[in-house]
DNA sequence: CTGAAAGCGCTTACAG
DNA sequence: CTGAAAGCGCTTACAG
C-alpha cells in the first residue's frame, strides 16, 4: 500500500504553507480563488480527498447482512449479470473495511422469519437483500434497527432503499433509438413473469405510446425462458408461422441471452442480420461482443449497484429513520452500438 | 456554535482509552463487538462521525450554481411546494458552507446559452436545475466540468442525476390505499401538461390496470389549473352534469390546491365528505389541515431535496464522469389519513 | 491573503 | 483485546 497521503504532499504540489492547505480544505479561512483551486486540484490529486472521505465513512457500517435466496445468488458466471453486481458488491466491502455475512435461503424465495432472526443474531448496521419481489419481506425488516437497501429490485410500498438499473427508462430509450434509425414496426421479445421483465416491456409499450407510431398487433413475443437455446427453439416456431417478408423490421429483446438465440433462429431461417432485420439486446454481456456480427445492446451498470448501495446504506446511518425518506435510485443506462442494428431494409 | 467533539468526549462516554477510540473509528486493530458497539453509540451521541462527514465533504464542492426560470422560481410560499424545495436547498447549503450563485432566466425557460455561459464565469463545481423539462439544456450541459442534478426534473435520456418525489410509486399507492378502503369507482382530477401531472395520472392509471377492478369511464376529469377558486368553478359544471348518485364514490386529486377546490365545490352542491365521497390530495400543504373536514393527503418530502441533491453532487466530485452512471433518485412519499377518505357510502 | 511557529488532538508501537 | 505514552500531523493565533 503507497504511503498515506498528508497536508504537507499537497503543500508540496501546490507551492503553498501547510496551514493555507488546512485553511481551505476546512473552509477556515477565506483565500483567493485561483490558490483554492491550486491545492484543491492537488488534494484530489494526492488522493487526501479521496482519503478523507473514506475515512469518514469507516465505522458507520462495520458489518452488512447480505440476504439472498439459493435461486438468486449467482454460483458462477453462468448467471452473467447478478454475478457482476455481486462481485462488485463484495469488493467494494472489501474496499470499504466492511465486514460482510452472507444469509442463503434455500429455495427461490428470502423468508422473512430468517432474516429477522439473522439481524437479530448479527446485529448488522446494514442489509442488503439481493433482487427479491418478495413483498411480505419488506413489512418484516422496514422497521428494524438496521438500514434496509435492496440491489436490482422495487419497493412500491416506498419504505426501503433500492438500487436498480433503470430498465424501464432504458427499455424506452432503445425503442426510441430504433425508431431514431427509421424502424416503424418493432417487435419486443421478452420472457418470464421478473420484474425485470415487466419493467423491460412496460419502457417497450411507453415508447409506442409516445411516439406517433402505432405498434404492430403480435409485437410482443413470448419465449419460455432466456437460455438461448429455448429461445433459438421458440423463435424457429414463430417464425415459421410468419409470411415474407417479415412484420418487423426490428428484434428489441429484454436480454442479451434472448438475443443470441433470436439471432441463431434467424440464421437458419436464412434472414440476415442487420440487412433484413435488426437485432438489439439488454445487459451487454461479455458474449455479445463475440457474437457475428457483435451484437448491439443497452449496457447496464450493474458493477455500479454495490457502491450506490453502501452509499445508501452508510448515509441512511448518519439520520435518524424518521427524518429520512426512502430513496428508489435508478442508474442510467446506454445504447451500445455494435453489428446488428441498422437502418430497416428498403422493401420490409 | 457547540465546542466541536473530540476523541476524548467520546472515551470519557464509553468509559475506554482514546487510543482505542481511534482504533475503532479507523478500523486499525479489532476490538470486541460490545466494546465496539459502545463507542459507536457515544461517537454518534457526541456528533463526532457527523462532524467527520461534514469534514469530509468541504471543499469538495465550495460553489454550486442554481440554475431557474423566473416561472419556476418561488418568490413567496404562493408557490408552497417549490417554495419548500428551494428553501430547504438554500438551508443545506449554508449547512455545508457552499457558495450558492442564483442564476435566474426570465421566461419559464433556462436558456441553455446563459446558463453555459454563467459555467464559464462562475466555474461552480456542481450545478443545480430546478424543475425544468426542457432536453435541449441536458445537451447542452451535461458534458461539461461541473457535475449536474435537476431537482424536482427527469432526465429520460438518463444522462445527468435528477431527485424528484416518487410521483408515480405515490400516485399509485394512493389509489391502492382507496381500493383498500373498498372504493372501486374513483375519479383523478388532474390538471395541465407538467410532467408532474403526468407522472401523477399514469400511477393513477396503473393501479387500476394492476387491479382486479375496471376504471370507470370518465374517470379522468381535466380542470383548468390548479388555484382552488378555477376548480371550484370547474367541478360546480361537472356536477351539474353529472346524475345522483354520482358515478364515483372518492375524488384522487393531483394537488392539494386542486382537492380544496373540489371539496368547495362538493360543499356548494350538498354533497358530504367524507360520507357520500372521499377525497384525497397529493403535496401534504400547510392549508390542508385546515380544511373542514381536514384534508387526507399524501406528503412529499421536497424539504429532502435538496439534501439528497447535495449529495449527488458531492459524490459525482469524487468519481471520474465516466465510470460513474447518472442516478435518478426517487424519493418516497406517504399516505397521510385524515379527515376527508373513508369506505364508500352503502349505496354508492 | 499568506506563512512560520506553537501546541492540540490523533495515531501507533508497545507492554501487559 | 486494552491502555499509557511518545510523537506525528493538523490546526490556529498571529505577524506581515
Amino acid at each position: 500500500m503507497a504511503k498515506s497521503p498528508r497536508i504537507q504532499d499537497i503543500s508540496e504540489l501546490a507551492n503553498v504553507a501547510p496551514s493555507t492547505v488546512s485553511h481551505v480544505l476546512n473552509g477556515t479561512a477565506s483565500i483567493s480563488d485561483e490558490v483554492s483551486e491550486r491545492i484543491l486540484a492537488a488534494a484530489r490529486e494526492t488522493g487526501y480527498l479521496a482519503k478523507r472521505r473514506r475515512k469518514a465513512a469507516v465505522a458507520l457500517l462495520p458489518t452488512v447482512l447480505l440476504a439472498a435466496s439459493e435461486a438468486n445468488f449467482p454460483k458462477s458466471d453462468r448467471n452473467y449479470v447478478s454475478w457482476t453486481m455481486l462481485n462488485a458488491f463484495r469488493q467494494e466491502c472489501r474496499n470499504r473495511s466492511i465486514r460482510l455475512i452472507p444469509q442463503i435461503d434455500p429455495g427461490d424465495k428470502i423468508i422473512p422469519e430468517n432474516l429477522v432472526n439473522a439481524i437479530e443474531r448479527h446485529k448488522p448496521q446494514g442489509v442488503a437483500i439481493m433482487q427479491d419481489d418478495n413483498y411480505e419481506l419488506i413489512d418484516a425488516v422496514h422497521d428494524l434497527d438496521p438500514s434496509i437497501v435492496i440491489l436490482s429490485g422495487q419497493d412500491p410500498s416506498m419504505r426501503v432503499d433500492t438500487v436498480s438499473p433503470g430498465n424501464r427508462f432504458a427499455a424506452q430509450m432503445a425503442t426510441d433509438y430504433l425508431f431514431r434509425l427509421g424502424h416503424r414496426r418493432i417487435a419486443h421479445v421478452t420472457y418470464g413473469t421478473r420484474l425485470i421483465g415487466q419493467h423491460r416491456k412496460m419502457g417497450f409499450l411507453e415508447a409506442y405510446r409516445e411516439s406517433a407510431h402505432r405498434m404492430p398487433p403480435g409485437a410482443i413475443i413470448d419465449v419460455e425462458t432466456f437460455r438461448p437455446e429455448v429461445v433459438t427453439r421458440n423463435m424457429l416456431n414463430w417464425l415459421s408461422a410468419q409470411p415474407r417478408p417479415l412484420p418487423f423490421t426490428a428484434f428489441f429483446c429484454a436480454a442479451d441471452n434472448v438475443a443470441i438465440g433470436v439471432m441463431a433462429a434467424l440464421a437458419e431461417a436464412g434472414i440476415k442480420v442487420p440487412e433484413d432485420v435488426s437485432v438489439l439486446g439488454f445487459d451487454n454481456v461479455e458474449s455479445g461482443k463475440r457474437q457475428n456480427p457483435p451484437l448491439s445492446t443497452i449496457h447496464v451498470p450493474m458493477e455500479e449497484i454495490g457502491h450506490v448501495a453502501l452509499n445508501l446504506l452508510e448515509e441512511a446511518r448518519t439520520l435518524p429513520k424518521n427524518e429520512r425518506s426512502a430513496r428508489r435510485v435508478e442508474l442510467g443506462c446506454r445504447v451500445v452500438v455494435r453489428g446488428t442494428t441498422a437502418g430497416p431494409a428498403r422493401s420490409g
